[in-house]
DNA sequence: CCCCCCCC
């Protein structure tokens, strides 16, 4: 009996030779929870011996029927061979032919040997998986670029008879493929495999974190592993927090295997990358002490006085001393309405520039400003607030008192001379009433056709407008009197006031104002908000004395709203859609409304005049 | 399975 020598290594090239003639050395029937069972095949062309054979579904009766056993001679007159996990050649048996039972042929034809994966292309420029087996004559390997069909994709397998990624993990002690020490790219991971190793470093580490919706609760924390090829993110939960947290350290190198990869949901995560990793049970790290080739963590850190350049919600590397260190406090999260704890911190560098650095839950607690430490933050969130600000968030990394040479550098220079001087801070824009100059000058009718404030982010502009409607109903109300809640209180009925927020009653409350006004130039007109300084500026009048007005003398204080129509005003406006169910509109908040600088307005207009070639 | 990243 003739078997198609050599074949094998044809067939794992990409050839698709016709009609090879095997002989079945070996049969195993791969048991599965969810899908049909399969069986795999140990097949002989004489000269190699190859495992990696799978029978397609269809063909299981040749199996139970006793058509094939060992050291049957078959005909393979239909297969695919498919790459796996990255470059695993499985050669799926579509139809076969029996030319000799077991029986007849009783014995193994010729001396076949394993396969060299050194003699199949891909795999034959890793030198780590080149094994030692004794090295046949290269033969010689010509594509014929039928691209190897993907499982899924193989036409006459039929739907329940792909290969499943589970029946391919059953491990076979004679399996001459892949030795333990191979390690794979962090960028050649997905989670359609799951025989593979990592060797990555860690870049960052978040603090152990709760949760509880309605999904259920627990606990989780993650860490970002970097290697050659790429960083992906890596989440453990519950138990895993328990055997893995102090286990990771940032900075250092761990082999990593078996994890569950899943496509990343980008809008949670700064990495660049599809995937992203979830420690399960059968999860194995192992530190890794041979991290020499890996490549470190590296910083980009931006000067304190380029963040003014730096993308607004966009993150930075960044490195400072600790000024000022603010006491810890607490703040109510608008969506959740759950308190947070922060803290402020101001840190300088050699720019001559201060910026503010918001630390948040764990961090703002544990952080101890005695000393003027020095932060390092890997992907700190910029922020305009204030003109620039930054936030340690749970995608960046905090290192307080860091070894490296900008710390030293920084710690040499504030000794020296940091210490006495003053810094510079960034200015918010649009704060500026009066003096200031304005910008970014809008009429209503641009602001409509150059959508402003349709992005996620809120756009500034400048108006001049003409008031010519005020809503005086509901325009103010009774507030908490503590100087910095601005909270309804509830009128007890008994000469006290309550503040939900602050938990108390007082005797007494102050008013403030939340005016809706339409304004209006030549091209369109607008809604805007005026909270208390800008109602008060259109108003020209106190809150608390046109409250006393509603109170105590309804025709005043009629009159004062009356007083403001067909006035102009210089507004400067924040305008940005917000979401109302499933409607989103335009919100404008009038920031500040000041007189009209007429001077500057006349300006203006003439350098508009000259743009249009006037 | 988280996914809030806040507040002024």
């Amino acid at each position: 009996m003739q078997l198609s020598s050599g074949i094998i290594l044809d067939i794992l090239n990409g050839l698709t030779p016709e009609r090879p003639v095997l002989q079945v050395m070996n049969t195993k029937k791969i048991v599965t929870a969810n899908t049909v069972d399969r069986y795999r095949l140990l097949v002989s062309d004489g000269e190699y011996v190859y495992s990696h054979v799978m029978l397609g579904a269809q063909l299981n009766r040749v199996m139970e029927n006793n058509e094939v056993t060992n050291f049957s001679v078959i005909e393979m007159t239909n297969y695919v061979c498919n790459t796996v996990q990255g470059e695993k050649r499985v050669i799926i048996v579509l139809d076969l032919k029996v030319l000799a039972s077991g029986d007849e042929v009783g014995e193994k034809i010729g001396n076949p040997t394993t396969i060299n994966p050194a003699q199949i292309p891909s795999l034959a420029n890793k030198p780590k998986i080149a094994d030692q087996t004794n090295v046949p004559a290269q033969r010689p390997v010509t594509n014929v670029g039928s691209k190897p069909q993907s499982v899924e994709h193989g036409k006459p397998t039929g739907p329940s008879s792909g290969l499943s990624g589970k029946s391919l993990q059953i491990k076979q002690s004679s399996t001459p493929t892949t030795p333990t020490s191979r390690v794979h790219s962090i960028s050649s991971l997905t989670p359609y495999q799951n025989r593979w190793r990592i060797r990555a470093r860690v870049t960052m580490k978040s603090n152990i974190r709760t949760w509880n919706n309605s999904r259920g609760e627990g606990r989780l924390f993650n860490v970002n592993l970097l290697d050659d090829s790429g960083e992906i993110r890596c989440t453990g939960f519950n138990d895993q927090v328990g055997k893995y947290y102090d286990m990771l350290e940032v900075n250092n190198v761990y082999y990593f295997s078996k994890c569950t990869l899943k496509t990343a949901n980008k809008q949670y995560s700064n990495l660049n990358c599809e995937y992203e990793m979830t420690m399960n049970p059968e999860t194995v790290i192992e530190p890794c002490n041979d991290t020499t080739d890996l490549p470190v963590i590296t910083f980009d850190f931006v000067k304190i006085s380029d963040l003014e350049k730096a993308q607004p919600n966009g993150n930075v590397d960044v490195i400072g001393v600790v000024k000022v260190c603010n006491d810890v406090g607490t703040v109510i999260g608008k969506q959740s309405q759950k308190e947070i704890t922060k803290r402020d911190l101001q840190i300088v560098d050699e720019s001559g520039v201060a910026v503010n650095m918001t630390l948040w839950g764990e961090d703002a607690v544990k952080f101890d400003g005695q000393g003027y430490p020095i932060v390092a933050v890997r992907s700190a969130k910029v922020s305009e607030f204030h003109g620039r600000s930054l936030s340690v968030t749970s995608g960046s990394q905090l290192m307080i008192n860091p070894d490296i040479k900008e710390a030293h550098f920084l710690r040499g220079w504030f000794e020296s001379k940091g210490r006495e001087l003053n810094f510079n801070t960034f200015q918010a824009e649009g704060g500026s009433a009066g003096g200031g100059h304005s910008s970014n000058w809008k009429n209503f009718g641009q602001v409509k056709s150059e959508n402003l404030g349709q992005s996620d982010k809120a756009d500034y502009y400048t108006a001049k407008g003409t008031v010519v409607f005020v809503k005086k109903d509901n325009c103010m109300y009774q507030a908490c009197p503590t100087a910095d809640c601005n909270k309804k209180v509830i009128d007890q009925g008994n000469g006290l006031y309550r503040c939900e927020r602050c938990n108390r009653e007082f005797p007494n409350y102050k008013w403030r104002m939340i005016l809706s006004a339409n304004v209006a130039d030549h091209t369109d007109n607008q809604w805007i908000t005026c909270f208390q300084e800008s109602a008060e500026a259109l108003l020209e009048m106190k809150a608390d004395e046109i409250g006393e007005l509603r109170e105590k003398d309804e025709t005043q204080f009629d009159q004062v709203m009356q007083n403001v129509l067909f006035k102009q005003f210089t507004f400067r406006m924040r305008a940005k859609v917000e979401k109302y169910n499933d409607e989103s509109r335009l919100k404008t908040v009038c920031v500040t409304a000041t007189p009209v600088d007429w001077k500057e307005y006349g300006n203006l207009l003439v350098e508009r005049l000259a743009q249009l070639g006037i």
